[in-house]
DNA sequence: GATCGTCTCCCCCGTGCGGGGGAGGCTCGT
DNA sequence: ACGAGCCTCCCCCGCACGGGGGAGACGATC
């Protein structure tokens, strides 16, 4: 059975496009469309689709508010794809932080639209290190450095977040991080949690993930 | 204060190798030696050094019964470096099992051997990853896949394992990871903790470090 | 036939982790 | 003087995680 999506933006050509890109793939299938956030839930609940490709900037109810909507009064509720025109958007973070499983560039290429919806319908979180893979490339051959400021200054993580990340790339734990910096347990958990929250990461795990595929830690 | 460390190997002639290699630095110090496990305790207690440099093979009591013997007898333990021959040791494993904090190759170049001594002496029990880097580096430029191999002929990961450790490394949860692999998330657990214990890891994260930092998986 | 390794699943149990809040002090910019 | 952002620490809470055991089923090997 084909993957089903519902399609959530305010524009219609956004839309359109979106719907052509994914109706050229056999095992894809647009079940339906929104103009706002607030038409989600009750779509949801009649088409129950496998995925909803959600916009952020909306009228009436945002993607954040209809993201933390459907997830809490749908069970067995969809896998949410938070779309956004471009990237230095922070609202992006309080998506991922509501509940969505990634999110996607409207301008990024048909191919990576395709693979992103096909990625968390099989239940995969990992659409943002995968997008930040791609601002890694764009910084080129000696991507590193440049790529690891690029996370920060996209992640917004403060100089204090980005040690603890760095720290918590190392394998240590949270106790151990409070230790080397001379600082209290709980400090730490605030400032992972914080970190988690703005790499869209779930647990340290993939916030340690993130960190190898963007460059932020190099490995070897 | 200096970093002090007790010299544990039946060889005289690599206990001094081992002396002049570290004495050569200002901020570590050996305080002792033993030429069998036996004797380690006894030792321990009375020097109370940081580190323990232990060989794995000696006779009367091995390297990991006497891990497990310090670890288990004396309160708040030395760090222990279990030392080797060569790569190819599964009684390294042992010794990690047992509560070991890192190995190191005899054949090590001096600065990685005082780079060692250090990293455990601050409590690091990242050793592991960065001996399984250097054995990366080894493979030469197409790293990648034999060092992948390598990785899994050193650690003896079974099929399973490997395939386990692969979903680990990209974030998903031991309950995602049974769904896709259609078993029970016991089943799953049982995959993980022989992994994190053949790979010397203490928790998820750390096996995911050692997966990235060996090739294991590749970044980008 | 017996043994070994692997894969599968089960139990109990402690705790580190992460989410949800809040709150005080500090610096900086307006 | 005021707010914004950051760092620090605190509470409660649920759960996934990982350690420690054990056990059955299967195939390969001897």
């Amino acid at each position: 059975m084909p993957v089903t999506v519902l399609l959530v933006d305010d524009e219609p050509l956004v839309r359109a496009g979106l719907r052509a890109v994914l109706e050229a793939q056999p095992d894809i299938e647009v079940v339906g469309e929104a103009a706002d956030g607030a038409a989600v839930i009750p779509l949801v609940r009649q088409l129950r689709p496998d995925v909803v490709a959600m916009d952020v900037r909306m009228p009436l109810l945002d993607g954040i508010e209809a993201t933390r909507a459907v997830l809490r009064t749908v069970d067995e509720p969809p896998k949410i794809l938070v779309v956004t025109t471009f990237e230095n958007d922070e609202y992006v973070y309080e998506a991922l932080r509501a509940g969505a499983d990634g999110f996607l560039l409207k301008r990024a290429r048909p191919a990576e639209i395709v693979h992103a919806v096909r990625l968390v319908a099989e239940g995969e979180s990992l659409l943002f290190p995968a997008s930040v893979r791609q601002l890694a490339a764009q910084y080129g051959e000696d991507g590193g450095n440049r790529a690891a400021r690029a996370l920060l200054e996209r992640a917004r993580l403060t100089e204090r977040e980005a040690e603890v990340l760095r720290l918590v790339a190392r394998g240590l734990s949270n106790a151990e991080i409070a230790a080397r910096l001379v600082v209290g347990t709980e400090t730490v958990k605030s400032h992972v949690s914080a970190v988690l929250a703005k790499l869209g990461a779930r647990d340290r795990t993939q916030a340690v993930i993130t960190a190898y595929e963007s460059g932020f830690v190099a490995p070897g």
